[in-house]
DNA sequence: CGCGTTGTTGAAGAGCTTCAAATCTGGTGG
DNA sequence: CCACCAGATTTGAAGCTCTTCAACAACGCG
């Protein structure tokens, strides 16, 4: 319940709220509070009624589906993050769960305020379109590179775009445990571990958390990363000619819920 | 350019219409224009600018996305849909091609007047984020489905959906080509028609576009529908308790674009 | 009726999963 | 601080799923 107010100041900087007027913004943050969860924390469970807008302000949260014992990780969620919007917005049930890979810290915002809030205030209201068409967007690019690539492809495409968020170092940290990120990307542990040792083939050497790609440019050519699937930027110097650098400018926000 | 006026009846029956005043309806439609295409026409490219709202009000039209000579559908929509929505509202590129799969009558709304209109009138713009919320939660299901099932279980409960729609006859029709349907499936034509006689087992037979489930009950048995994932209301005798029934009340509508 | 497209079937092989066992690793209690 | 343990990762082997290529059959449109 121990809010800061830095804590609303980084709120306030998510793309959902940068341009919301001063009373919006209270509105919509009235009933608010603070919740510190442990590591392994279920925050929600699929067909759950969900109540709040969640805001993950420190720690890591995954959102998953099931279905017959087998289960999907549909996004890993780092601060500052919004998530489940859409059931919030119609007021139904939580298509996917949520739970905690790390100790967290969340704020629960009342979805009865925000629907409300969206009503009275039009530019908020259209923030809120903004976002959704974010999230429909990069779940579009999900599918697309769950059905159009194969597990090798998928995981080269992912380690092309953590290179260039982590500003393109020649070793980049994965940000969570092996397991989590083959379930990402729709495989399982044991495929992810063999598709890591077909990639050395192309410069790429894995020591636990750590992945160096020796070859970037060999790496692309076997990823061919796309705007259309992977919405990032990658470094100027990979790129053949004018025209297709001209396909890379003005990415968009990422949605990690995607 | 010859619009109806039960054109526009059709299209303000859309749910995101269906409440609005008449003079915002009046503003989005201002500018519109009906288009009539033969089959197999192109109407936007991956990555094409998008400037209009399309609405479908007659024949079919598929939506794809391609990646390294590869294509796969990601939905086949049918009269009245709405597509391209989210790009529309981010007045951003387009994410997947649509083609006509028929004949077809196409209002294109104004984009820009569609934005316009949504700062005006905050009713308007909750019902587009309503509209939005659905189609990402439509694609959520879509990822579910792609991630958690085999093959043989996509069909089977593709094939369950459409009997619901089609009001449970023994026999359903598929309503589109058995390849359109194979890459909606996430599959090749072969894999399809291998699947369809593996679920011979399972009372299915086929005679061209004509499906007859023999035992719908040992089909659900497979296919195991949850309204987590599939979004329709299945016969009540097959199910099992009244714990289970509840959790199938109250479907929400369908996204086609799912 | 003929031809091109669509759908089916078979065989081969690539891709992925499963099970099992052998490391490796991080975190905990002593 | 260290030994230990549970869980995470890797590796191997086997089997299943799906794709690819090729050939053939069926269908539908002109």
């Amino acid at each position: 319940m121990t809010m800061r107010a830095s804590d609303l100041d980084r709120v306030k900087a998510l793309p959902l709220f940068r341009n919301t007027t001063p009373e919006t913004f209270r509105d919509v943050t009235g009933g608010a509070f603070l919740q510190r969860f442990p590591s392994g924390t279920t925050l929600l469970l699929e067909g759950d009624t969900v109540d709040f807008l969640y805001v993950l302000l420190d720690g890591t949260v995954e959102l998953q589906g099931s279905w017959k014992q087998k289960e999907t990780t549909l996004a890993v969620l780092r601060p500052v993050s919004t998530f489940i919007l859409a059931a919030v917005v119609l007021d139904a049930d939580a298509l996917m769960s949520a739970h905690t890979l790390e100790r967290s810290e969340i704020l629960m915002l009342s979805g009865e305020a925000l629907r409300r809030t969206m009503k009275q205030d039009p530019d908020f209201c259209f923030a809120v379109a903004q976002e959704l068409s974010g999230c429909y967007r990069g779940l579009v690019r999900g599918v697309k590179n769950q059905k159009l690539r194969g597990g090798i492809e998928r995981l080269a495409n992912y380690l092309i775009t953590q290179r260039v968020r982590q500003g393109q170092p020649e070793t980049i940290q994965l940000p969570h445990e092996k397991r989590v990120l083959a379930s990402l990307l729709g495989m399982t542990p044991e495929n992810l571990s063999r598709a890591f040792s077909s990639l050395s083939t192309y410069g790429v050497v894995v020591k636990g958390p750590l992945v160096t790609i020796g070859r970037p440019e060999a790496l692309e050519r076997l990823a061919r990363p796309t705007p259309l699937i992977d919405n990032h930027m990658p470094a100027a110097d990979t790129l053949v000619g004018k025209a297709e650098a001209e396909r890379w400018t003005a990415p968009e926000r990422t949605y990690a819920y995607a």
